[in-house]
Order: C-alpha cells, then sequence, then structure tokens
DNA sequence: ATTAGCACTCTCCAGTTGAGAGTGCTAATC
DNA sequence: GATTAGCACTCTCAACTGGAGAGTGCTAAT
C-alpha cells in the first residue's frame, strides 16, 4: 500500500511539521530533505497520501498537514533512539535532585513529573499507585472524637492514606485495635480490588449474621478504600501556554477544561497501568475514547514496584508533538520511579 | 476633596464598566444615570477625577475606565446589602448539597469553592486551617518498614494529616507510643506555632542532653510539622477563562502564572487568617505586595473554628470585578463554613 | 514514471477610507 | 460663576482593496 518513498515523504513530513508548525509544501520537502525528486512528484505523492488518510490540506494551495492518522504511522516507524543528549540533561536532573525523595512517593511523583514537563514544555502527569493492584498491607484504626474514626491504609508499596470515616457508635480505642487486627488478619496480601468486590459480598451476608464487630469493621473499610483511584499529579499548565498550538483561546479553553475534569485522565491513565505493556504508549488525538481529549495526545508508561506495574507517568501535548524526544524522555522518568523505589 | 456630585459620578461610571467592560463615556453617564447635567459637565468632572488619579484613558477620545484607586473608592462606598436573590440562591445551594459534609474539612471547602467559583465565575481559593494558629491535640506514631515512621497529626480543628518521615533507627511499635506520649503530654494545647519554635530551642540544647529519646521524638515532630501552611484550594480556571477580562493570550499566562505559584497565594491568604478581622476584605489590583498577582483582585474572609480564625476562603478574579455581589457572596461562604464547622 | 510549465486559488499584509464615539475648548446662557 | 451648546479634533474599528507569495493541480513533453 505505502512503498518505501511514500513512507520515507510522509515521515519528512511530519517530521518538519513538528519542528514548524506551518504546513509543508512540495518544494520545501524537495529542498530540506533532499529527495531526488522535483517538486511535481512530491505533489503526487503528496496527493495520494491525501487521498489515503495520511495529510489533510488546511485549504487549498496551503500546503500539507498530518492528520491523527499521519502522526500514528510516524510515531509507528520510530525507533527509540535520538536525543541522546538531551535526554541525558534530563536523567541527569532527575537523579541528582530527586535521589534523596524515596519515603513520599507522592512527592517523587509530583517532583518528577514538574521536571518533566520543564524539558518537554507539555503537561506532566502521573498517577500514584493506588490502583485497585496495589496490595493491602495493613489498616491502623484511630479514635477521633466521639463520631470519627481514621483509618491509615498501608499498602505493599508503602503507600500511605487516610481517611476520617464517620461511624454511629463510640468505641475505645481498644475495640477500635480489635477490629483492625481483624481486618488484617482477614485481608492480608488482597489487592484492594479483592477486597472491595468482597465487601460487596459479606455486606449482602451481614444481615444474617449480626456480628457487630464484623459488621462494623467491614463499613470502616469500605468507606476506607471508597476511592478506587490513586491521586492524580498534573503540573506544567503554563509551559503548555507557551507553544504556538495554544495561541489561541479556544485551544486554552479545551485543555484547561480536560484537566478540571481529572477524573478522565485517572481513567485514562488507570487503564494503561492495567495493560501489562512496558513500552512507552502514545494515545494520539481522536484515538482517544474520551470526548474532552480529542485534539490532545497522551505519551506514558507504567513504573513498577517489584514485579507489579502500581501507576503510570506521561504527558499530554498537543498532537503536533515531539514524539520521538517526548517517548524517549518519559521512557527515562518511568525507569527512573521504578528504580528509585527499588532502592529504598 | 470629593463633593457629592463626584463621588457619585465616580461610583456610576465604576458600576458601569464593572456591568460591560468598555470605557464609559460622558454622554452614556448622562443617559443611563439620569444626573440632571449635561454631558459637558460630567466632561468636567470625569477631567477633574482623572488628574486626581481615580480614572484614566485608554487613549485619547475613549471613555474613561477605573484605576485600582477608582476601584478602592468605589469598593469603600458599597454597604453590604444587595443581590439578596442571587446569594440566597447560592446559599440554598451549598446549604442543600453540603450540609452533610462535616467531617472532611478538606472535602468541604474545596466542594463550597467549587460552587462559589460556578456562582461568581471568579476563582475559588481556600487555605484549610493548617495555620500555625491551629491547636495541636495529639500525635500518633505508626512503624512503616524499618527506617520509616508514619506520623499522624490531629489538631483541635479536628484536621488530620500524616506524613512519612524517614528515621535512622529501627524501634518497634512499643517505642514509638512511648515516644507520641510524650509528645502528647509535652505539647498538648499548644498551637503549631508554638511548637515549631520550641523545637528550635530545643534542638539547640539536645547536644547537650543526650537523650535519645527526646531527641528522636523532637526529629520526628519536626519532620511531621515541617509545612506551615495549610493545603490551598483552588477551583474554577475554566469559570474565569470565560470572561471578558480574560479574551486574551496574555492575560491567562498571568492568572496561571500566579495559580502555578500556591505558595504566594498561600501566604496571602494566610496573613488574611492572622489580621483578626471580622468582614470581607479585599485586596485591589496594585494594592497587592505580590508581583504576580497586580492585575487581579483578591476578596475573601475567614472562617472560624470555635473562637479562632483558622483559615480563609476567597476569589480571585480580574479588577474589574463585580464587588458588591462578590462580597456578599464570601461572607455567606465563610459563614457557612464556620457554621459548618461549628454543628459537628 | 517523471518533470517542466503554467494557470489558478488562497492567505496574508499593508494601506486606505468612512463611520462612530468621545474629548477639550470656547463662547453663550442661566 | 456654574452650566451648557456647539464644533473641531482625535482615535479606534471594521470593511475594503490590491499585490505579493506560496502552493496546488493539470497537461503536455521527456
Amino acid at each position: 500500500m505505502l512503498d518505501e518513498r511514500d513512507r520515507e515523504v510522509l515521515c519528512a513530513i511530519v517530521q518538519s511539521y513538528i519542528n514548524n508548525p506551518d504546513p509543508v509544501g512540495s518544494r520545501f520537502i524537495t529542498k530540506k530533505y533532499a529527495f531526488c525528486l522535483s517538486p511535481a512528484t512530491i505533489r503526487n505523492i503528496m496527493s495520494d497520501l491525501e487521498d489515503m488518510g495520511f495529510l489533510r490540506q488546511p485549504h487549498t494551495s496551503a500546503g500539507r498537514v498530518p492528520t491523527d492518522k499521519g502522526y500514528r504511522f510516524y510515531v509507528d516507524c520510530l525507533s527509540s533512539h535520538a536525543h541522546q543528549y538531551e535526554n541525558k540533561v534530563f536523567l541527569n536532573e532527575i537523579t541528582r535532585e530527586l535521589k534523596s525523595i524515596k519515603n513520599d512517593v507522592d512527592i517523587l511523583l509530583s517532583e518528577t513529573i514538574k521536571r518533566l514537563s520543564n524539558f518537554s514544555h507539555y503537561l506532566g502527569v502521573a498517577l500514584s499507585p493506588m490502583a485497585g493492584s496495589a496490595a493491602f498491607n495493613r489498616i491502623e484504626l484511630l479514635k477521633h472524637g466521639s463520631s470519627h474514626v481514621v483509618t491509615v491504609l498501608f499498602t505493599d508499596e508503602g503507600l500511605v492514606k487516610n481517611k476520617v470515616v464517620d461511624v454511629d457508635f463510640d468505641l475505645p480505642q481498644r475495640d477500635l485495635n480489635r477490629i483492625a487486627s481483624y481486618l488484617n488478619s482477614e485481608f492480608y496480601g488482597c489487592t484492594l480490588n479483592e477486597i472491595r468486590s468482597r465487601i460487596v459480598e459479606e455486606m449482602s451476608e451481614e444481615k444474617i449474621l449480626c456480628d457487630t464487630l464484623i459488621s462494623r469493621s467491614i463499613k470502616i473499610c469500605r468507606e476506607a478504600l471508597s476511592s478506587p483511584y490513586g491521586d492524580i499529579f498534573i503540573s506544567g499548565f503554563s509551559e503548555v501556554l507557551g507553544l504556538p498550538d495554544f495561541s489561541d483561546v479556544e485551544k486554552i479553553k479545551e485543555i484547561s477544561k480536560a484537566i478540571e475534569d481529572k477524573h478522565l485522565i485517572i481513567k485514562l491513565l488507570d487503564k494503561l497501568s492495567e495493560s501489562n505493556k512496558d513500552e512507552v504508549q502514545v494515545i494520539i488525538g481522536s484515538e482517544n475514547s474520551l470526548a474532552g481529549m480529542k485534539g490532545f495526545s497522551l505519551v506514558a508508561a507504567t513504573y513498577k514496584e517489584g514485579s507489579r506495574r502500581v501507576g503510570s507517568v506521561g504527558v499530554i501535548g498537543p498532537t503536533r508533538m515531539d514524539y520521538s524526544k517526548t517517548m524517549a524522555m518519559i521512557d527515562i522518568a518511568a525507569r527512573f520511579i521504578t528504580k528509585t523505589l527499588e532502592e529504598r
């Protein structure tokens, strides 16, 4: 369908457009990329590529611009070398400045994506490891006034989460400890998702066995686990405002809407964590299933704790993104986080 | 200096400009506000007001626009009535939807400002009660691996904060409990600020009395209290993008820079909490001491827990803000939070 | 299959023009 | 002495124009 020459021209066009957001014309291609062909021939090829949906013209007699399909082709062609120097600088910086942050995953993530967005000029995003696949380690319950309990949840990832839970009873700390140790023995080693589904089961049987201790435990535990996702971190909005792609207000509104709807981005990233791939993943524009995110691309990868993928890190930017450089960068960031988590 | 008539004209101009962001001319004033004066007379008055620094002209032969000083005069003239209906709707909504959130201050705040920004179309901000004036209630230490301790801090406001602290020793939970109870007896009832300064003192004596228990306690406590401020909540960025004041990209960049530098806004709000005023406070444009925030106004008020002012809530918007309506709204929001905190 | 040549289309920019809004000044009026 | 009518002047804004530039698609020649 596409012969060697077509592919080269297509990639040259995408490349050129990424470097410079002007529609690219046939003459420019022959000059800059030194194909031994005349502009007219390039024009024919471009016309074919347009028919096949890889390119489009903003208007007659403008050059061509890649479509999402065009970007996809380009990305799939990329092999992951390149940008050695710039990325080395990036790696050095995060290693030097963030090495010491081991004990607080949240800070590690937020600082990493801050630098990620500094270097890439795109929007850094990360999902902290609260995904359902994390393993329950233990829970502590602390009395807090007469009708509240503070739950502190530990997972194998070392992630700690606390939450104030409303309760309709007033038990002494001693009894709370009993409830906690019941929960700890019952759920040790399960993933959070498993616990959630077991709770749903037990809730239905609950009316039958009226053991108040257990029913209270279950209630507290359900509250403590109520949000199935980790926290999302987003950083670098003012970076993307500097890009030529966001020189018009409508586009800015679009992306800020997307950001405010964090829920969507969380879901997207969570899906990535569950897919069991090692490489950097790219979602381009309309490939995105989320309405508010069409028009933007996501480049992301997962990081691991031990052997389990527990969260993801990436950037969101315009579809006209420097995929090659960005992908390499995300790769570095994800490996860095994995490594840092290993070392502690 | 300003006679009655001058004041009325000035207020009419500000009012009109707030309703509609066009420079206001002399003819318009006579028509709309039915002063029994001709445009020429109004022109003379406007010219005087401009000399005194209340107004300025974007260019010759445009109408006039208020300066920050002009807004200040207007705001100081405002008595707090007005906008009964709209604000009743606002009060009803937050009361109805948020009444049940008592146990989690963070959620209460973030939901309140979300609605605040919906109704006002400005950026809602709030500072949670971690200000230094909050009173220490108790601290719990939980073992977390061999070199980490999780601290859970309770204040009188019921605010709970946890933090993972790196430690260079490996003590059993029993010893951590001893440390915790030492801290609890030592610091009960102090404000966090007091504790911080006492820690600094004791750190210097520390080398002399080599009691490891105490020195370890102090270290942990210092870490747990390391951030002197509460969390900041910001909501409604896409609301402000809809305002005509932000139709140009430069202005958007400006405000998004200000938002990203949360630190500044925290300081500003914290200062408000400490000033012991009951009313809604207004900071207009260049009155602001923060470079990045000139060009915007802040309308904010503090909320109380018991008799202490513990945090603040407000909005940030363009200097061309509907001060009257906004001030009434902030007043409602702050009272609502105070009341909700009381009831639990 | 490739290319040279040419007519055509579209954008972008700079310059121009006229309408509209508003001012400042002056001289007349109350 | 304060107010006002009248008028010349200034400035912006939107619409229009024309020419330059870039790029295309088609056709006929290589």
